[in-house]
DNA sequence: TCGTTAACTTGACTCGTTCAAGAAAATGGG
DNA sequence: CCCATTTTCTTGAACGAGTCAAGTTAACGA
């Protein structure tokens, strides 16, 4: 996969790459972990180096819902999209909502030469009881 | 609007919507600029905390896409969606693609209690010129 | 094998945002 | 209208994800 981007082969890179793929959805610190389970001694810095490589050469994606740090996956080119739970932040796939990427089309482009649409579906995840917050029940009563 | 969502009415807080109506797409640090154009003396946190209630209170909506930092506007009730430029980082709003919010459904919700559906369109804005690299400059630069 | 160049290590640093303690001011009862 | 209560604001420090910079190491091509 590396060679095939032009891209050096090095151990950080093979250990993140293979840290992504068995960690979907995995923010970087966990994915930190996760290398140093093979690599021990890699730094911090190494991978985030590697994951932006990565993410620029298109071997894995970056993805960053509203108010969580910035996490990967090795599912690509596909453009599916994302449910986060709002109570614990648990990310799950979601096979894209009409078709091929970009799948959907805006309304009025405003002008903008559009390439992607990006969708991140909010709720609650099985695992987390309902929640009782001011704008949730705003939202059940007028969203 | 503040007396009727509960919420003490404090010189502050006015001054914030004042400018989330006046700014739309406006980050922190730049709405910060605006009230104290009319407060010359309100804290950086007096600011953020008037954002916070605000924000949890419904009166005004937080968005902040991939790399950038969080950004409010004053359209709220409708799910609209944005367009985001990829190079400068311009924001427009587009109209709901499909209806009522949430606007979507999933096509398999995974077990999860969706309410909401948040679509972001990535692509270049009028102003911008085509990139001479396919990774976008502005994340690099922004995030 | 060697030299060049990209990648990694180390450690400091930035910046948006939050935390904490005390001062100020907005509402409600007298 | 004024005071008491409670929230909100000020001040200043702290936090954490992510970046920068200088020097060292290691991948790859000749």
């Amino acid at each position: 996969m590396l060679r095939g981007a032009a891209l050096r082969v090095t151990r950080p890179r093979l250990a993140v790459l293979r840290a992504v793929h068995g960690h979907p959805h995995a923010d970087t610190d966990a994915l930190i972990g996760a290398v140093r389970e093979e690599l021990p001694k890699v730094s911090h810095q190494a991978v985030y180096d590697s994951l932006r490589v990565l993410t620029t050469a298109g071997l894995v994606r970056r993805i960053q819902p509203s108010g969580s740090v910035a996490r990967y996956e090795s599912r690509i080119g596909d453009n599916h999209h994302h449910v986060v739970c709002r109570s614990c932040g648990a990310i799950a796939d979601v096979d894209c909502a009409v078709g091929e990427a970009p799948c959907l089309t805006a309304s009025d482009d405003r002008g903008f030469s559009i390439d992607e649409a990006e969708v991140v579906y909010w709720g609650l995840c099985p695992d987390c009881p309902p929640e009782r917050t001011a704008a949730s029940s705003w939202k059940e009563a007028h969203g």
